[in-house]
DNA sequence: TAAAGAATGCAATGCAGTTGCATGCAAACA
DNA sequence: TGTTTGCATGCAACTGCATTGCATTCTTTA
């Protein structure tokens, strides 16, 4: 099962989110899909985003992709398509913090219109 | 009730989130004040973050905040006290974007230590 | 004062994420 | 080879947050 999700991922332009898994694999159950997806991440093959439409969305992790505050690419979502892209080459420029503030984690996500849609 | 709930946003340092709104008027219905916080949405009077948290916080935008793609800042998100704070002069950078991608919305949510709890 | 419109409160729904428990499979071990 | 152990799967149920429908109350205005 699992290796039939990572198969899936690897052919995904866009980032999956659970119920996209689980119309891919209407056989299986959403339960073992999500902890499918549980695993992985926890063991550095995907990472979650965030997108702010209300469901995560779970991408496979690039080469030597740590998702550490140093490796940050930025995700974009499309309006037209309601995909989620993971832009490897646009990194996260460093921001000013003011004082004490320490970041562990960032996330940059934009919206708009992505290539095929415009 | 409108203007009590604007007055408590005023007094925080930190976005709200609905149950904080919740806790702090125990006296009034939790839809009342999820629509209080819409209509201020609407009207433009607060923005809202989605810090990841898994609910939504609302903060009071800036003057001339027009909560528009040229006038972004940074969200930042604290592990320790969970609070979520707008760091308005932390600006979001231009970031560059592959071929015809059109950026309507940008969202960058970090997340540490803040100042208080570092 | 009467009527119209907006704000409030209660109840219920929907959706995504999550956990507990039982079952089944498969590898390791005696 | 038979047993045991551990992990994967599936079902059911629960949680938390966001949201909507409907009835009631308040406010404004003619």
């Amino acid at each position: 099962m699992r290796l039939l999700v990572l198969d899936f991922l690897l052919k995904q332009q866009a980032a999956v989110s659970l119920n996209d898994l689980e119309a891919a694999f209407h056989r299986a159950d959403r339960i073992t899909l999500y902890r499918t997806l549980k695993t992985f991440e926890e063991k550095g093959l995907v990472h979650s985003i965030a997108d702010g439409t209300g469901s995560v969305k779970y991408a496979l992790c690039e080469e030597g992709c740590a998702c550490a505050p140093e490796d940050l690419h930025v995700h974009f979502h499309c309006n037209i398509c309601n995909e989620t892209y993971c832009l490897p080459k646009s990194r996260i420029p460093e921001i000013a913090l003011p004082e004490n503030f320490k970041t562990e984690e960032i996330s940059l996500i934009m919206k708009g219109t992505c290539a095929s849609c415009s």
